[in-house]
DNA sequence: CGGTTTGGTTTTATAATGAAACCGAAGCGA
DNA sequence: TCGCTTCGGTTTCATTATAAAACCAAACCG
């Protein structure tokens, strides 16, 4: 693959979120933290990924500060793998994939899995606004771009 | 690689949405995308990416209905690649993973480019929100599974 | 204690990616 | 209209990332 290319000095934050978090794994395994699991067992189990591969973006999504190891009972040696605040702050990209799948990737009747406010079961969803608070869609922004060195 | 694994069968939306635009670049064309670019050589040029697997990336965008190749001017053979209605539910997920960089991934003082409403300058953002409105962070949410067949 | 589970690391095979060369067709200036 | 250049790829080849499986030490569990 010759030394993928990374975005981090992209004036762009979508582009440096993605040299974060844009690989096949790493959401998925975000996905997972959200849903609670914390083992490295539970996320091999439940992705089906190779363990080298698990080992290896767990490594990464620490030292992107995304999760936290934190070590388990008095040992020292086992650690559980859990959201940082920074992580956390991932919940909108989350919740809008979902929303893009529940859109567009199942057959009406298909069943699927849905998030919902767990004190009162009320569906959760988002959308783009403006700062005070009108909704739009993509027609009405635009990128303002950062003037280039040269 | 052994035959990545698809996630088209899952029941989480989220992962179905990563099977169609997870991988490496997919993301990055649907954003140049949205800011207006349509032709090969533009995306070739501003992403860096090796033009075989621009073909390859273009050619899944059009076939999952995110894309169309739009024919140019009336001749049959050149075209332009446009977000399609579905491509354009994809904003939402761009403008959150573009908060994320903003909040994380930029020291205080960086230059960044900005997305903002045409009309009036006003930053664009987005929160999770129940049905009814009240917006709520990841830890007021759950996931209802569906319940596996075994 | 002794076996089993957990959480990895190492090794090896293969697929995905990238760079560069190549090429036909469209555009374009003279 | 001729010839040159740009565009939009395709092909080839080298390299890297990923996967699968074997292996292993430390923790846990009876």
């Amino acid at each position: 693959m010759v030394a993928r290319k990374s975005l981090k000095g992209d004036y762009c934050p979508s582009a440096r979120s993605l040299d974060v978090i844009g690989d096949w794994w790493s959401l998925l395994i975000v996905r997972d933290a959200f849903d609670g699991m914390t083992r490295f067992g539970e996320f091999q189990k439940s992705l089906g990924i190779a363990k080298n591969i698990l080992t290896d973006r767990l490594k990464t999504l620490v030292q992107s500060g995304i999760l936290e190891a934190v070590p388990i009972g008095d040992g020292n040696a086992r650690v559980e793998y859990r959201l940082t605040a920074v992580g956390k702050d991932l919940f909108p990209v989350m919740v809008a994939l979902r929303q893009f799948g529940e859109r567009h990737l199942f057959a009406p009747d298909e069943e699927r899995s849905r998030l919902v406010e767990r004190e009162t079961g009320l569906s959760v969803r988002l959308d783009v606004r403006t700062e005070d608070g009108r909704a739009i869609g993509p027609d009405q922004a635009v990128i303002l771009k950062v003037p280039e060195p040269d």
